[in-house]
DNA sequence: TCCTTCCAG
């Protein structure tokens, strides 16, 4: 049994944090409480007609501030808090003032595929036109839209960055709106500078909104102030235009009162737990949202919760749910299950629900504080996967998730004083200086900037990122011997795959050298997906080791996976889902493995690789493929150690097979592997191994390895 | 003895 946990009275809380919360947050967290609720919600106005309910929406009223400020300023910064229609009015409005009459288009950029293909689809119903005409979108694998008729656009910022691709000052738009810019992911930070660039060469044709949900809009002022747009030339016809400029439009979100431990918690699982039960126990009907760092921790919960419902008398009438990505379209549905009444449903989520998934009717939500971030460390090369306190931001994020359609709580399983103290940071460290930024310095080679240290950034990533990214791609092949050129045989293809650099120089040399691109498709677009396809149900664990069998090679996991997805694109199409079933395979994990693999095969198909090189199969001399595979991956060879475990040959810390993978037994341990990817969790893993002889390293990588060891 | 989340014509 675990300790009672008391929280402070709500009323408390309240006047502490008005009277000392820092003013940098303050006025974020306070925006919640002070927010008239006086907008009447889309429920009770059922009847009201789609142009009634758009005038309702805050960003109406701010339409004339908007196109006045855009007319003027070549950058709009636009701080609107979810729900302010921001991001599927604002395009109409510019659409409506003529913003795409001279037959360009309005562009408006998502961190999110859904995003994109749903605002598109609100957007058009709006508007009353089909999708894909005047209104439509672009995202990876599927699109709707007519370069011909399509006048705002929504894509994914990946989407428009391949775009500049083509067409670098990206002149089919007039506007380019890039929403939630405060997701600062590579992308977003990218289009950022990007934008920035393009300013100078379209100073009066191009109009830019960033719009963002944070207040930190003053630094993407400031970042855009710099830009010497308005400096040059001034004639009659192209007035001088003030750079950037700032326009709030406030929320819809209801008031959401914030409860803190009294004292800290030793293990935030239990305190999920409780404070699930005091919700369930105390407070009036509501749904519960419970925010989790990983997918263990949620089942972890959701059984204690389970037991403790069971063991207490009345309080069954609960509905647990799961959610995290990667759970299939069936799993997540029941998380928007309507619940009967009388019954409480409470979801047990990762970070998905704090952006990605929106959950409506939830009234309280628990935050244990914490969060699995990936962090890239340049010095061995190695992805960790670290719980770490959450930032100040998300936990806003979290709490409105509460107060979408009523009035809510937030349960902070962490004190005042620590929320207040440096353990949480104001903002998320940005993925630009967390992650591997080899394919990031690839686009922008190839988009010509050659001077990687002195480019533009938004924010300048850590040297060590960008030295990390640069020796990587000329130990590849994809520079110039001491310049930072993309090498013309090479790199520019390399460029033009949507990879990860390494699967994509194992692709080309497939392609070039070893006359396997069969395989090597299926092997890069599973490790491009990054998930194991074979699943073991509940209870079924030695059938499916059993079956497992069938695919199984001594080769290692990339190969069992090859084994697996040809076996899958030799099945008919309508027997897929059955088969997969049968063989315990994640149809979902194959379909989109599968989906990657043909689109790569096009992208070969235009660099001039005929059709029939695409399909050519190393048969059973799968030493090709291993190979093609160490070609790409050379810089995470590994040897065995006694212990079991492997090491780099360069050094560095010991590394583990994964539990899943087929070489984890021990007489299964070949000497020499490489991995597609090592992983820091529980310990250090190694991820897509395949057995490699040792004397292949200085065949395909002599720069790399002198004389094999 | 086991992996957070997104994304790329």
């Amino acid at each position: 049994m675990t300790a009672k946990r008391s929280y402070q009275e709500p009323t408390t809380t309240v006047s502490r944090r008005e009277n000392d919360f820092p003013s940098n947050d303050d006025g974020f967290i306070r925006s919640y409480y002070n927010r008239s609720s006086s907008v009447a919600n889309d429920t009770a106005n059922k009847a009201s007609t789609i142009e009634e309910q758009r005038c309702q929406l805050p960003a109406f009223s701010h339409k004339k501030q908007l196109l006045y400020a855009i007319e003027k300023h070549s950058v709009v910064i636009v701080v609107g808090e979810p729900g302010s229609g921001k991001s599927t009015q604002l395009p109409q409005y510019l659409y409506e003032a003529g913003w795409s009459a001279n037959g360009k288009t309005i562009g408006c950029t998502q961190p999110r595929r859904i995003a994109a293909a749903m605002l598109a689809q609100r957007v058009s119903e709006e508007m009353g036109v089909e999708l894909g005409t005047t209104v439509g979108y672009s995202v990876r694998f599927s699109d709707a839209f007519n370069p011909e008729t399509t006048r705002i656009k929504y894509l994914t910022d990946g989407t428009l960055i391949r775009e500049c691709l083509a067409d670098p000052l990206l002149s089919a738009y007039s506007v380019i709106m890039v929403d939630e810019a405060q997701d600062r992911s590579i992308a977003t930070d990218m289009l950022l500078a990007l934008l920035k660039k393009i300013l100078r060469k379209r100073k009066n044709d191009l109009r830019v909104v960033i719009s963002s949900a944070s207040l930190d809009a003053e630094r993407f002022r400031a970042y855009f102030d710099s830009n010497d747009v308005a400096a040059t030339t001034t004639t009659a016809e192209t007035p001088t235009l003030g750079s950037a400029t700032i326009l709030s439009i406030s929320g819809r979100l209801f008031p959401v009162d914030v409860h803190y431990l009294t004292t800290p918690c030793e293990n935030y699982l239990t305190a999920s737990v409780e404070a699930v039960m005091n919700i369930h126990t105390h407070e009036p009907a509501g749904d519960i949202l419970v925010f989790l760092p990983g997918k263990d921790d949620i089942a972890q919960a959701l059984a204690d919760t389970h037991e403790l419902a069971q063991n207490n008398d009345g309080l069954g009438s609960m509905m647990l749910v799961p959610l995290s990505a990667g759970l299939s379209q069936e799993e997540q549905r029941q998380v928007f299950d309507p619940m009967p009444a009388g019954k409480r449903k409470v979801v047990f989520s990762t970070n998905v629900a704090e952006t990605s998934v929106t959950i409506d009717g939830i009234v309280y939500v628990v935050d244990c504080g914490f969060v699995k971030q990936r962090v890239f460390d340049s010095v061995t090369g190695i992805d960790k996967l670290v719980t770490q306190p959450i930032s100040r931001s998300s936990a806003v994020q979290r709490a409105g998730r509460a107060g979408r359609t009523q009035p809510g709580k937030v349960y902070r399983l962490y004190t005042y004083e620590a929320f207040k103290s440096g353990l949480f940071s104001p903002h998320d460290v940005p993925e630009v200086c967390r992650l591997s930024l080899a394919p990031m310095v690839l686009t922008l080679m190839a988009l010509g900037v050659n001077n990687l240290v002195r480019f533009d950034y938004f924010q300048p990533p850590p040297p060590e990122l960008l030295s990390h990214a640069l020796e990587q791609l000329a130990s590849l092949g994809a520079l110039e011997p001491q310049r930072a050129v993309l090498t013309p045989d090479f790199g520019i293809y390399l460029a033009e795959l949507p990879l990860d650099p390494k699967l994509g120089a194992c692709l080309l040399n497939a392609a070039q050298k070893f006359h396997c691109l069969r395989e090597a498709l299926a092997a890069v677009g599973m490790l491009a997906i990054g998930s194991d396809p074979f699943v073991v149900p509940n209870g079924q664990r030695a059938e499916a080791e059993l079956d497992k069998r069938d695919f199984m090679v001594q080769e290692g996991d990339v190969l069992t996976f090859v084994n697996a997805l040809v076996a899958y694109q030799e099945t008919p199409a309508k027997l897929r889902s059955q088969w997969c079933r049968l063989h315990f395979l994640s149809s979902r994990i194959l379909e989109q493995a599968d989906r990657v693999s043909r689109q790569l095969e096009g992208y070969l198909i235009r660099m001039g690789y005929s059709r029939e090189r695409c399909r050519q199969s190393c048969g059973q001399d799968f030493s090709r493929l291993q190979k093609c595979l160490t070609s790409g991956l050379f810089a995470n060879a590994a040897k065995l150690e006694v212990d079991g475990s492997y090491r780099l040959f360069r050094g560095g810390p010991a590394l583990w097979v994964h539990p899943s993978s087929v070489l984890f037994p021990e007489t299964a341990k070949p000497k020499f592997v490489v991995f597609a990817e090592a992983m820091e969790t529980t310990k250090l893993y190694m991820r897509g191994i395949t057995a490699i002889d040792s004397t292949w390293l200085a065949e395909v990588a002599p720069h790399y390895y002198s004389e094999a060891k």
